[in-house]
DNA sequence: TTATGAAGTCAAGTATACTTGACTAAATAT
DNA sequence: ATATTTAGTCAAGTATACTTGACTTCATAA
């Protein structure tokens, strides 16, 4: 699973702190997140689309369909 | 987590066994997700909706966004 | 009536998502 | 030069997704 949420994250300006707090998860999750480590929960997927007001298929592309 | 998982399965005349089977899932994992038990995860989430030909926030809503 | 298929559920186990706390390394500010 | 901020990582723990195997109940078929 891939996922812009570095790009995103980066064209707001935001820390992986400020990012976390927004989606009340913890800093290491967002980095997790964004290094690969592993893939959000639907539930936070969710969350992160509605953050930045875009589909979850925007934010994330299933690699091997 | 809401979701349409027994109707669109209804529609398409497939038993959980049946709609397990094409998701690579166990049947009691599909029965967990139509009765509520708990939501997929991200990647089968996208398997689901692929198989459907629908967008993911079609099949799956956030309850209390 | 008996058998078979489908849905629902439970227990126990494994895998993955996510947490807290701590540490390092690099960049930036003082 | 020193301090602070940010990103990245690790270990150990908790929570949730998913598995297998077994059993019950209901509906329909033989």
């Amino acid at each position: 699973m891939k996922n812009h949420l570095k790009v995103l994250r980066a064209e707001n300006n935001w820390t992986q702190a400020e990012l976390a707090n927004q989606l009340r998860v913890s800093r290491q999750t967002v980095n997790a997140l964004e290094t690969g480590k592993f893939d959000p929960s639907l539930k936070l997927a969710f969350q992160i689309a509605r953050l930045f007001r875009l589909g979850i298929e925007e934010v994330f592309q299933d690699e091997k369909p």
